[in-house]
Parts: C-alpha cells; sequence; structure tokens
DNA sequence: CATTGCTTTAGAGTGCGCTCGAACGTGTAG
DNA sequence: CTACACGTTCGAGCGCACTCTAAAGCAATG
C-alpha cells in the first residue's frame, strides 16, 4: 500500500500552498484527487509526482491554458500520447529557445558590468 | 547631428507598443524624453540603447520595481556607478540560476518525451 | 467536552504589467 | 478647407496566476 498525503504535506513538500493546491485542482490541472471519509483530501504519490511536473511545466514559463490542456489530454488515457508528446516537443524547443535568449541577456549584462567595472577603476 | 524617432519609429525598432513606451515614461523607466514644439516626443539614440537594455532586463524576469531602482540610480549620475553594478551583479546571478533551473528542467521534460515515444513504440 | 487547529467550499480580492478608451491637439494630402 | 492619420494625457480596464476571507465541519489534546 503506499503512502498517502494530506494538503499541508504536499505543500511542504512541492513548496505550493494549500491554496494554490485547491486552485490547482478546481481548474482541472488535477484530476481526481482522492479523499477520506470526511471529505479531506488525500494525496497519492503519483498526485505528487504529478504536481512536480507541473511545476516544472510553470518554471518553463508554460501558460495555465497550456497546462491545463495538457492534463485534459492525461486525463484521457493512452489515446492521447502522441499528442502529449507533441505539445512537450513545442514546449521543448520555445524552452530551448528561452535558454538561448537567457545566455545572449546575460552576455550582455556582463558586458554592463565589466563597463561599469572601467569607469570604477577611471575614477581611482 | 544623431538621428531622432518618434514614438512609432521606437515601437517599430524595440517592439514594444506606444502605450508602453508612455506606461514605461510615466513609471520612470525612461528619463527625459525630448519633444518637439507641440509636445511630441522625440527618442535620441541613447534613449534607444537604454528601452534596449530594459528589455533584456525584463527578458531576464527583473520586476518594474527593481528596473525602477536602477533607472533611479542611473539618472543620479556617475556617483552611483559603483551600486548600479552591484544591482547588476545580483541579477547576474540570478540568470544564472534562471539558466541552470531552466536546463534541469528541459531534462525532465527530455524524459518525459522519450517516455512518451517508448510507449507509442510498444503501441505498434 | 471544550479548545485549538486543521479541513472544506464558494467567491471576492490582489499585484503585476501592461492595454485600452475618451477627449482632444497636430500634420499632411488632396 | 477637409479629411484622416498620428500624437497627447489621464484614468479605467484587463488577463494572468494566484491569494485570501468567511463560514462551516472535523480531528487531536488535556
Amino acid at each position: 500500500m503506499s503512502k498517502q498525503f494530506t494538503i499541508q504535506q504536499i505543500s511542504q513538500i512541492t513548496g505550493l500552498t494549500a491554496h494554490t493546491l485547491r486552485y490547482y485542482e478546481k481548474i482541472g490541472l488535477l484530476d481526481g484527487v482522492a479523499r477520506n471519509e470526511s471529505g479531506y483530501r488525500k494525496y497519492r504519490e503519483s498526485d505528487l509526482l504529478w504536481i512536480d511536473f507541473l511545476i516544472r511545466l510553470r518554471e518553463t514559463r508554460m501558460p495555465i491554458s497550456e497546462m491545463k490542456q495538457f492534463s485534459d489530454l492525461r486525463s484521457q488515457g493512452k489515446a492521447t500520447i502522441k499528442e502529449r508528446r507533441t505539445l512537450l516537443e513545442r514546449h521543448q524547443n520555445k524552452v530551448t529557445k528561452q535558454i538561448a535568449d537567457l545566455k545572449e541577456n546575460l552576455l550582455k549584462i556582463e558586458h554592463k558590468i565589466a563597463h561599469y567595472k572601467a569607469l570604477e577603476e577611471e575614477d581611482i
């Protein structure tokens, strides 16, 4: 029998607040979180893994609307695997571009820092 | 005598809308944009360079409040160069971390894609 | 069996970064 | 002179992603 978690535990593990976890469930990012007899949520290991993946999508700037699309495909079962892969590959490209752009911007920032250093030297 | 630009030209060059350019000026990110006799903005080359740098800060997720701080230091002249450098160095660290995080997340996304591919193979 | 602290829901509120609209002035082509 | 495109200001509105509140129920401790 696999471990179960309360909303607070999931909150601590993932860093999302309980509010955000309920919100994600409400908008359909988390499907079918189980409940105990009194209606309290009990998260399974699989929920945790899914939430962790959602966090990665969010950190790579996937909009919630797209995360929702992806979640919807997921809950439709294995018939949608190809479609999910396509969606992820499109996102992969965007992330790759983000990294390239950040690197370019980082260079410019570093140049500016170097420029400031030079100006500081002059004034000694 | 250096070239001057209308707000529409700056908009086309930078990709910011005229609305956004006015907004940035209003909140103090753009200091002292010149005007012609009838009150129309005329941007100089130096304004353009500054706007481009602001865009880089924005693309690297610097919040507007921090961009404002930086702008304010800038308009106080060369006495603030050291402070500006410090601010940029802090930001540089954040950007470096962003890149590392994105790379890690990209890996996980790629693993998921590979996993989907494997599942697709199974079903042939 | 009372207190304290956790859970639930629905719905309202917030902060960020724009984005737009209204009302009005300017510049230029026919 | 008349369109009509482009400029101005001020303030309101918007989309996103949470974030919080209120009112109520459940759980654990002394």
